[in-house]
DNA sequence: TCTTGACTTAGACAAAGTCCAGGGTACGAT
DNA sequence: ATCGTACCCTGGACTTTGTCTAAGTCAAGA
């Protein structure tokens, strides 16, 4: 998180109180929030940040690499800080809930060459599905 | 196509001149359209067809099972009609140009028990990504 | 052919996200 | 410590994607 907005310091870019916010809400394992929601408990440690600052400072987040951008249901994406190291997603049918789960084995080499038709295939996403304990 | 027409019939739907159009708008292989996109090409055939009603039958046509919706970008979803045998898609990062693609395995198999959480996991999306030839 | 319930339409509405002009401020320079 | 400026933030308008509703229309069985 400091580690966070220290890389962003790194870049040359200004360390304000509405990103230094975000960065906070954001924290945490298993965080998978949308951007309102970020908005919503940003509002309550600074109540005149704007949705756009929001939307503006996750979307810097997602260029420098230190949080991933999830859309698992279509609807709003979702933001992931734990860009640290590879993971992929375990979503609930019902409620949405979001876990981060790591596979054994990439996802990539289950793709034959002859079924890749030119690409230069370089990431694999998973998103797996199911029902929670609390939703069986 | 007209296979699912039947099909629509079979479960007491009335076969509308929108439904056909629709359906047939939407056949074909490798066929990756937004609701909007379908929406267009309906028209050219259908003018007077309205945005609702391609909303409408694109919904229930996933609902059968007949076409699959699938969420490659965080942005409209696309329609899928081959919901004939399981597959995975493989997505151009610049033109956004979407694939059919058949990976070997079951990409479930590769989530161990313990990653699982208690969930009962019965499904696993695979979005694969990289530069098509066009873009490279 | 008639009837009827399901289908379609246009447009209002909602949710998620983007863009802009103008005011505000972090930070290097002094 | 203060200043100047380039970059940041805000509020609101706007866009895109999708849903809902009331009223009119029509497919299909009797």
């Amino acid at each position: 998180m400091s580690d966070l907005l220290e890389r962003l310091r790194e870049r040359g870019w200004r360390l304000t109180a509405q990103r230094r916010v975000v960065a906070e809400v954001l924290d945490g394992d298993h965080v998978h929030l949308t951007a309102d929601e970020v908005h919503a408990r940003a509002i309550e440690r600074l109540p005149e940040i704007s949705r756009a600052t929001v939307y503006n400072t996750l979307g810097e987040m997602v260029t420098i690499g230190e949080v991933i951008e999830v859309a698992t249901d279509g609807r709003a994406k979702r933001y992931d800080p734990n860009a640290h190291r590879p993971h992929q997603h375990l979503v609930c049918f019902r409620c949405g809930t979001v876990r981060d789960v790591h596979p054994h084995g990439d996802p990539l080499a289950a793709l034959p060459p002859a079924e890749r038709f030119g690409f230069t295939v370089s990431a694999a996403e998973v998103t797996y599905r199911g029902l929670c304990p609390d939703c069986s």
